[in-house]
RNA sequence: CGGGGCGUGGCUCAGCCUGGUAGAGCAUUCGCUUUGGGAGCGAAGGGUCGCAAGUUCAAAUCUUGCCGCCCCGACCA
């Protein structure tokens, strides 16, 4: 329950990121440093975006299996760039039962390794290929600095590992996936993304290449809300993951993976939030719509209880996700607060007024105050709830696009840039290389976020060196 | 690891400077009145003051050490 306002997005970006998550109770800090509780209502906020993109994995012809927490600590060292990415935030584990333990297991910070291993055991022939694997579970990397959803010690994620006998397929896999998140991101998250290719320098460890959707969060800022890595042969040739071809030579296999995380309803938070709390789109949200009945003596009560039962019952049949909030001694005042902070995207009001009228009050998250209300009919109120919850999602989207559009800046100075970046994305030609997006870190602390997949198809002269480039490239600050 | 802040009922905090019976608001429980935008009154329960040592007749308060958490920076999904 929520009792005072938040600080407003405008005064305190970051304050009010921490407060929402804890007082819309999505999450909570655990007894360890960074590590964080999933509370019922943010978990079932994750449990929806797990459904919908399992869905699109297994339409893909994916799999999910599981595979082990602990990891020999030796596999991840077989991986050159693997380990050196990865060492400075492992756990690991060296006591089990009271003893050393022979060869110390780290905590899975990824699966690449493990699943690896696996693979090079079953994989024979061209004919096992391609292997597409999911799978569901939570991994732990040591990081120094954390943020509920953002960055915690441990998160929730989904992996996809997949092997392939040729580059080619191991290159459609990964803009496959990539092409998932970003059908998810915009059509379930009303989420906006730039799918792109991240320069070397922010490449995962072990990757050939590395696709991210960058999403543009409510202060600016850019958040990387998914990955799909083409492996290449990195890791088949570190677990000797080969396979026999048609040609009857022994080859390597071609690796992918891709990972969605909780992060992701950090994204939403920052995106569709305002100053009364959270907004998450219909599709998504645990409840779509709240019923809050309103009564002042207990004739009335019966009443409006009686028109209520009747109501949840066909938006249910309706395939809505409805709650009511019977709950008692709260003002109807206090409960409309509590759902605005809690993102309900429709309010359903039931008074005994509506009852006499044959009507019901809807009002919508997305537009405060009394312009969001409306009387309709108690009559077909489940196609009308259906088409407003429709109107808010596609609402929500465009009014994310439309702000983050309004911020993307088109640069061709770096004096420009670094306005670009005060306030959004800058967005310019780029022929520069990794040690000048080291200097451009150090003196703006914006980032390559990524190399748009969409180019202009024209060219033009580099912002930085002048030279001619043939793609352009977003820059930002990033969470 | 650097900088800042903070540890006192479930939560937010006051009290500490100047040592002397542990406080407030919110929350909880009960009662009555309320209920279309964060209700009111009355009563009640609830605290090893982060931990340890020291100074003192006496420590939430002074001293020293330790631990933890949050925020900002470097590193990262």
């Amino acid at each position: 329950m929520s009792e005072q306002k938040l600080p407003t997005r405008a005064e305190d970006f970051n304050e009010w990121y921490n407060q929402l998550v804890i007082r819309a109770e999505l999450a909570d800090y655990a007894p360890v440093r960074g590590c964080m509780i999933v509370r019922p209502y943010g978990w079932a906020l994750w449990e929806n975006i797990q459904a919908s993109l399992d869905q699109r994995f297994k339409a893909t012809g994916h799999l999910n299996a599981a595979f082990p927490l602990l990891i020999p600590k030796s596999f991840l060292e077989r991986e050159a760039s693997h380990v050196e990415g990865f060492s400075p935030e492992l756990a690991v584990v060296t006591i089990g039962g009271n003893k050393e333990l022979e060869e110390p297991l780290v905590v899975r910070p990824t699966s690449e390794t493990v699943i690896g291993h696996a693979y090079a055991k079953w994989i024979r022939s061209y004919r096992d290929l391609p292997v597409l694997i999911n799978q569901w579970c939570s991994v732990v990397r040591w990081e120094l600095r954390t943020k509920l959803f953002l960055r915690t010690l441990e998160f929730f994620w989904q992996e996809g590992h997949t092997a392939h006998a040729t580059f080619e397929e191991a290159e459609e896999e990964t803009r496959r996936m990539l092409e998932v998140y970003a059908d998810f991101a915009v059509h379930e998250a009303a989420l906006p993304v730039i799918p792109g290719i991240k320069s070397e320098s922010e490449r995962f460890a072990g990757a050939d290449r590395t696709y991210s959707i960058e999403a543009m969060m409510g202060d600016g800022k850019a958040l990387q809300s998914g990955t799909s890595h083409n492996l290449g042969q990195n890791f088949a040739k570190a677990f000797d993951i080969q396979f026999l071809d048609r040609d009857g030579e022994r080859k390597f296999c071609w690796t992918t993976s891709w990972g969605l995380s909780t992060r992701l309803v950090g994204a939403i938070i920052m995106v569709h939030g305002d100053d009364q709390g959270l907004v998450l789109p219909p599709r998504l949200a645990p409840f779509q719509a709240v019923i809050v009945p309103i009564h002042k003596n207990d004739d009335e009560r019966a009443q409006v209880m009686e028109a209520i039962a009747g109501l949840q019952r066909e938006l249910m049949a309706a395939g809505i996700r409805v709650k009511l909030d019977a709950r008692d001694g709260l003002t109807p005042g206090f409960k409309f607060n509590d759902w605005e902070m809690r993102g309900v995207p429709l309010r359903i009001e039931v008074g005994p007024k509506d009852v006499a009228k044959q009507t019901v009050a809807l009002a919508r998250r997305d537009r405060p105050g009394k312009e969001g209300k409306a009387f309709v009919a108690r009559d077909g109120v489940a196609a009308a709830v259906s088409a407003t919850l429709n109107d808010i999602q596609a609402a929500l989207l465009a009014k994310a696009t439309a702000f983050r559009d309004a911020r993307i800046r088109d640069v061709t100075t770096y004096d420009d840039f670094k306005e670009a970046i005060e306030t959004g994305f800058a967005r310019a030609w780029w022929a520069g290389d990794a040690a000048l997006e080291r200097q451009i870190k150090e003196e703006t602390k914006a980032t390559l976020r990524c190399i748009p997949l969409e180019q202009p198809g024209a060219t033009g002269a580099c912002f930085m060196t002048g030279r001619p480039a043939t793609t352009q490239a977003i820059f930002a600050r990033a969470y």
